[in-house]
DNA sequence: CACTTGACCTGTCCGC
DNA sequence: TGCGGACAGGTCAAGT
C-alpha cells in the first residue's frame, strides 16, 4: 500500500537521515528481487534521494543509484549508529518494530547507521543501476505524469483521461501509465472528494467533474503526505512509525460507516478487481452502465 | 489491439 | 480452539 504519499514520507525521512553517508556493506537473502551488482554502490556516498511514481531512488556519488519499490508490504527502517530512529512527530506512540526480523530481506550498513528493507510478501524489488540509465528502464518508460508537479494541471488531466474515454474512471486512476503514484486508497479518496462514482465512464464526465477530480487528487495526496501516509496494515515510515491518514479518510476502509458528509452508509464494491469504497449518495452514477 | 484477469506471497481475519 | 479459505493491494504476464 505504499502509494505516492507513503513513499514521499519515507523519502523525506531518508533525506533527513542518510544524505552524505557512505555505504559499507549490503546483505540480502532474496537475490531474485535484488537486481544489479552491490559492489557498484559499496564505498560510495549518498548524494540525493528522490522519487518517481512509487519508486524511491537513492543516487550515490559514483554515478550509480539504488532503486526501491515497496509494492504492498515493503518497509524501510533506518537506525543511526546508536540504534536510534528518526521521529516523525506522530500523535501516536511509535511501534518500535524490531529489526532485523523475519521479513528483513536486505541490510545496508553505512558509516552513520543501518537501513533495513523488510517485505512480508516479497513483492517489492531493489535494483542497482547507473543513474543515467534510470529513464530507460522499462518500469519508467511510459510512466504518466506526477500529479503533484507544477506542470500537471486540469488541462493535462483532461487530455490524458480523454484518451481512455470508454473506461471506468477508477481503474484508469490506478494505471501508472496514465498518472503515476495513485493507488487504491487515494483513488477512492480522490473520487469521493470529486463526488464521482468509481464506475463512471470517463466519457460521461464533464469539465466541472474533471476539474473537481483534479482538485480531489491533489487534496487527497497532499492530505496523505501531511499525515505521513496511510497505514492499514504494514506501512511504516523510516522511523518505523505508522501514518495516520486513515483517521482522516472519508471512504477507504469505512464500509458500513456513515459518510462524513451526508451520513449515508459507505459501500464497498469491486471495480477492476480492486476493493472500492464510496458513498452511494455523494457519488451517484450519471448513467446506468 | 485494447482491455481484463491472474500470479506473485504471506499474515490476518472470518466462519464453521 | 483449530483449521481452511478468502482477502489485502502494485505491477506484470497471460488471457479474452
Amino acid at each position: 500500500m505504499p502509494e505516492l504519499p507513503e513513499v514521499e514520507t519515507i523519502r523525506r525521512g531518508l533525506v533527513r537521515a542518510v544524505i552524505g553517508l557512505k555505504l559499507l556493506s549490503v546483505e540480502t537473502d532474496n537475490p531474485k528481487k535484488f537486481l544489479g551488482v552491490d559492489k557498484d554502490i559499496v564505498g560510495a556516498r549518498i548524494k540525493k534521494v528522490w522519487r518517481r511514481a512509487k519508486v524511491l531512488i537513492i543516487d550515490f556519488d559514483n554515478g550509480n543509484s539504488l532503486l526501491i519499490h515497496l509494492k504492498m508490504t515493503g518497509q524501510l527502517i533506518f537506525e543511526d549508529k546508536k540504534g536510534k530512529r528518526i521521529k516523525g512527530g506522530h500523535p501516536i506512540p511509535p511501534l518500535n518494530l524490531p529489526v532485523p526480523n523475519k521479513s528483513t530481506h536486505a541490510i545496508f550498513k553505512f558509516d552513520g547507521g543501518v537501513m533495513y528493507f523488510n517485505d512480508i510478501r516479497k513483492f517489492g524489488w531493489l535494483l542497482i543501476t547507473l543513474t543515467s540509465e534510470i529513464s530507460n528502464l522499462s518500469f519508467f518508460v511510459g510512466l504518466g505524469p506526477e500529479p503533484l508537479e507544477k506542470e500537471f494541471n486540469k488541462k493535462k488531466l483532461k487530455e490524458i483521461l480523454t484518451l481512455k474515454k470508454n473506461l471506468k474512471i477508477k481503474p484508469v486512476l490506478l494505471d501508472q501509465k496514465v498518472l503515476s503514484g495513485i493507488g487504491n486508497i487515494y483513488a477512492d479518496e480522490s473520487l469521493f472528494l470529486a463526488k464521482i462514482h468509481p464506475e463512471e465512464r470517463i466519457v460521461s464526465l464533464n469539465d466541472a467533474d474533471l476539474g473537481a477530480l483534479y482538485d480531489g487528487i491533489v487534496t487527497a495526496l497532499k492530505t496523505g503526505i501531511k499525515h505521513k501516509g496511510a497505514s492499514d496494515s504494514s506501512y511504516v515510515d523510516l522511523g518505523g512509525e505508522k501514518g495516520v491518514f486513515l483517521t482522516y479518510a472519508n471512504v477507504y476502509h469505512r464500509t458500513g460507516m456513515e459518510c462524513t458528509y451526508c451520513k449515508t452508509k459507505i459501500e464497498r464494491i469491486v471495480v477492476g478487481g480492486r476493493g472500492t469504497h464510496f458513498c452511494p449518495n455523494c457519488q451517484k452514477k450519471k448513467h446506468i452502465c
